[in-house]
DNA sequence: ACACACATGTAATTGGTTACATGATTTC
DNA sequence: GAAATCATGTAACCAATTACATGTGTGT
């Protein structure tokens, strides 16, 4: 069998902070484990059905009348001692697939302006990231310096700026690499 | 649409060596692109057929009988520029998903040890992976130190090799810290 | 008036894994 | 004689994305 996934992103999410909708739910994804994570509506509303049908959590429905309708979901003791139980079991491997590093392995085919320009987006895209990670640091750094969780947070964030240093890195010495290859087939 | 990247990967193992069956892509995709791209047997073998109906390979029965039949599937001229084609095209990101990273980043939810055995685990993985990729290293110079497609091998593998010594170091500050918070919530 | 954020959902499609089914050949 | 490797495929299942559908409130 192949256990969703969802539902555990949403069980944790609602164990740090309850009285979540399925659009807050989306939103914090973005704003926290975005980086390593995702999900879509189309499958966070059917799992927060899913999720409600075994007890797992509840909702009740937002008092304020204004807004559209909107369902706080908040997290049952059974969805937290699942949480727990699935916590404790190995983490999985997801299958690996990397677009950009499959187009870099068979870059003999095209010329090297190809992998050059695969490599610059994928500096760009590095750069960005570093950016908005430096920027979530200082931020959650005041904001929750007292909350029990933020070294945990923490753990995945350097995490995340290691990695991305090590690559901008590599893809300095690559674009040497490939630059210094171009040129060669050049002037021959 | 969402064009499968399957057909891709098959269609670039057969550009570096032709007469390869389903089989053996299976075999060469895990003794070369294994670290950022996995495939089964049961997407590989329709994608095959699906390919050769389109002209982009195609097959001859291998000549010597004795073994079971064996389909050797080889690049047509058309399939050589579809790759071509879609090397050119930005590639896309794949959907991140990371369970080590989210069983730690919810790891308050559990106790130390939990999330500092998950580290351990990842730990030993990776140095295996280290292991092997050092191993590739020595063997693919000595092997294919003539081929033009090995500076681009060695680009994917170089990335590999400084995100695992990457992650390695942050592991070991991350075990640091749990273990000190782990000491600090024994004795209080 | 218009765009954007808020808000919830379903349907269609597909990409992909896993399990099943079968059988030959080689190696221990 | 058993186990591993070679070899090809299908069926069942499911996880997930994308597109579709709909409507309100807020700020410019």
């Amino acid at each position: 069998m192949k256990r969703s996934q969802t539902a555990y992103v949403i069980l944790g999410l609602l164990s740090i902070e309850p009285k979540q909708s399925g659009y807050d739910i989306h939103k914090t994804i973005q704003g926290s484990v975005g980086y390593f994570w995702g999900e879509s509506y189309g499958q966070i509303y059917p799992t927060l059905k899913k999720l409600a049908a075994e007890g797992l959590i509840v909702f009740s429905k937002s008092t304020s009348a204004a807004r559209p309708e909107r369902r706080q979901y908040s997290l049952t003791r059974a969805g937290r001692a699942r949480l727990k139980e699935w916590l404790a079991v190995p983490y999985r491997d997801d299958p690996p697939r990397n677009e950009f590093l499959l187009k870099l392995f068979f870059g003999r085919e095209a010329a090297p302006s190809v992998s050059i320009g695969h490599i610059r987006e994928f500096q760009n895209k590095l750069r960005r990231l570093l950016a908005t990670f430096l920027e979530i640091e200082t931020l959650g750094r005041a904001r929750h310096a007292d909350n029990p969780h933020f070294p945990f947070w923490m753990l995945t964030h350097s995490f995340g700026v290691s990695q991305i240093r090590a690559a901008l890195e590599w893809s300095e010495s690559a674009l040497e690499m490939l630059t210094s290859a171009e040129a060669a087939a050049k002037k021959p």
